[in-house]
DNA sequence: TTGGATATAGACCATTCGGTCTAATTGTTT
DNA sequence: AAACAATTAGACCGAATGGTCTATATCCAA
């Protein structure tokens, strides 16, 4: 793992616990042990451009995680299994990493639009990939259930960290076949 | 409105949009036009005691939003308008007002105990408060079906701010209904 | 009208913020 | 080995951060 990577990485999993604004430029170099130039080398753009590279990386790892979650179970038990990734990483962090992407999303709108886009694309790549796994297995109307059960879950997640407790999360499983069948 | 409801309201309204972190003291002082003497006299625990106050204060007069938009119509009618509600809120505001929780919740667990617990009050209090409407109207398992339907609109709620497009928060009238005859 | 509490006013503080800049070092190509 | 680019190193900058402190109003009760 490179300086660059080393770098993008470690700002994943700080701005998953803090957000945009609580995530600091010399923590995450103190973090990392790296001096400021090479930072500004990497990312000329700075801070925008870093948590923007964040961002995308932190989609992936974690669409990832889903993928492995979901593969080769039939819907309902693999959308299950996703719920319980979710509920694994609050548990093992003690409910700090919640959604990587929403804590940086919430404050869109006041930081670069280029960040906002890059939260953008990453919930629309989570929500497509969602779709072509229920699609495969013959969903109905595979897109908007995609849509429904994505907000659903990431309602749950925002809850169950506030909470602290994964109720919140595991009561989804109670409706996934609802919406499923719907 | 006094100087320290005055603090309050506009706190309340700025870590909406910046969350915990975003919202700097010399920013509301200068928001709200008033001394840095005054914020302490006030508030003598600094930022992290007026935010406490602001979330609740901003919890209760959502909630009073969400009462008025219920109150009076059958289940799926209310919800429905309760969405509305929401959907409103982005679109009056640019996409920068979404859930006034939120934003602070998503960063708990780094920030005072306090505040946690404070948007888990106000969580509760909302949660509670929906289960108290359905079951007035006869529908079974009350609190199981506000919990869920919470869910779905606060995922909703995050999603729509995101991409900047309500389809998200339009998309859960879909699904009242789904809920309530489960 | 005097005294004491309540509140406003803002200068000041150490620390941290994101960012710039110049050297020194390392790596690669001839 | 020389030359050049890529990278690391960190001192330094102005601005902003949350917070303290003293002085001055303002208000109400005696």
């Amino acid at each position: 793992m490179n300086t660059r990577e080393k770098l993008v990485a470690t700002t994943s999993a700080l701005i998953r616990k803090k957000g945009y604004f609580g995530t600091g430029i010399n923590e995450i170099l103190k973090s990392v042990e790296v001096p400021k130039g090479s930072l500004y080398h990497h990312f000329p753009m700075g801070k925008d451009e870093l948590i923007k590279e964040a961002i995308l990386y932190g989609g992936e790892s974690q669409m990832q995680k889903y993928g492995d979650a979901l593969r080769g179970k039939p819907a309902e038990e693999g959308l299950s299994a996703m719920v319980d990734v979710m509920v694994q990483e609050l548990l093992n962090s003690d409910f700090q990493d919640a959604c990587p992407i929403a804590a940086v999303a919430m404050a869109s709108g006041i930081i670069d639009e280029n960040i906002r886009q890059a939260c953008d694309n990453v919930f629309k790549g989570w929500q497509n990939s969602l779709a072509g796994y229920l699609e495969r297995r013959g969903v109905e109307r595979a897109n908007e259930k995609a849509r429904e059960l994505y907000a659903m879950f990431e309602g749950a997640y925002v809850l169950s960290k506030a909470h602290r407790d994964v109720q919140y999360l595991e009561l989804q499983k109670k409706f996934i076949r609802m919406v499923l069948e719907s």
